[in-house]
DNA sequence: AGTATAACCCGTACGC
DNA sequence: TGCGTACGGGTTATAC
């Protein structure tokens, strides 16, 4: 379930595994609906040859800049990115694998096939929609206040709105509506702001310890994120609200519910987070 | 136009 | 024990 600081991690990660500057050799497609922009015989061509130049995160999507085009990919909630050496196997789930110069292989691999691989010359033609990153200074107190009240929508499914604001999922959406005691069912037209001002807040302070431990893994096995190599993010033992339904709210002691909210499970407490 | 809901996929957990 | 079924997760498509 990677959200934006799972992403993050992700991206960290890759960076120290020696594929920058690399070129691809090969393009296997072993699942072809993963690729999203084109057939995957023009994501071969188009990649095959091209040089990884530098390796991003916009929200949720990892982009691979390559010297001519950029591969966007977006791991939806089973997929990851895995840097294999020679001598490591391929799974039944990896989807996509491209070869490099030097013998390793970057495979993406996705049990629930929801993840995408675009190949596209400007970026822009997937990311043109985006919401504003949390973490950058173009989101501020002011505007995130504004952002809010010109909407007319319930808190939860706004934030999680990757055209509002990129990168929130289910799980921090969760956490910063706990820190900044509102019930995710409140209509952003009527956040003051103060309240807007705690919720901006909160969001910079969940998605930073998202970050600060390299992401939350869930222990299913499944939606269980694994931060790139193996090494499970710490997040999860720091969760005030998500998954922790019918225990006591680290603020007030009362039960932590769990409720429907846009098809949604939203675990929240119902007494710091009333929807008066 | 803006907002709300359904559908997509599939391994796992759960109920009977 | 074995089978069937509901669930979750982010996004897109469709409905209102």
């Amino acid at each position: 379930m990677p959200e934006l600081p799972e992403v993050e991690t992700i991206v960290q990660h890759l960076r120290t595994c020696g594929i920058i500057g690399k070129s691809i050799e090969k393009v296997s497609v072993l699942s072809a609906d993963c690729i999203a922009s084109g057939s995957p015989t023009r994501f071969k061509k188009l990649a095959a040859g091209a040089r990884i130049k530098h390796i991003s995160r916009r929200g949720k999507w990892i982009s691979l800049s390559l010297d001519a085009g950029t591969i966007l990919v977006h791991l939806r909630m089973s997929g990851s990115l895995r840097v294999l050496g020679e001598d490591e196997e391929l799974d039944p789930y990896d989807r996509l694998v491209l070869e490099l110069t030097g013998g390793k292989r970057l495979a993406f691999r996705d049990i629930r096939k929801f993840g995408r691989a675009y190949l596209v010359q400007d970026p822009e033609e997937v990311l043109g929609n985006l919401g504003p990153e949390p973490m950058s200074g173009e989101l501020t107190e002011k505007s995130f206040h504004e952002m809010l009240t010109t909407r007319q929508r319930q808190l939860k499914p706004l934030l999680m709105d990757q055209t509002f604001l990129a990168g929130m999922g289910n799980i921090y959406t969760d956490e910063a509506l706990w820190e900044a005691r509102l019930h995710p069912a409140r209509r952003s037209e009527l956040i003051s702001p103060t309240e807007s001002r705690r919720l901006f807040l909160s969001i910079r302070k969940v998605l930073e310890a998202g970050i600060r431990n390299q992401g939350t893994s869930l222990g299913d096995g499944l939606a269980n994120y694994i931060s790139a190599q193996g090494e499970p993010g710490r997040n999860q033992i720091h969760l005030k609200a998500y998954g922790r339904e019918g225990l006591p709210c680290p603020r007030c002691k009362t039960p932590i519910e769990k409720i429907v909210v846009n098809q949604r499970g939203t675990h929240f407490c119902p007494t710091c987070q009333q929807l008066r």
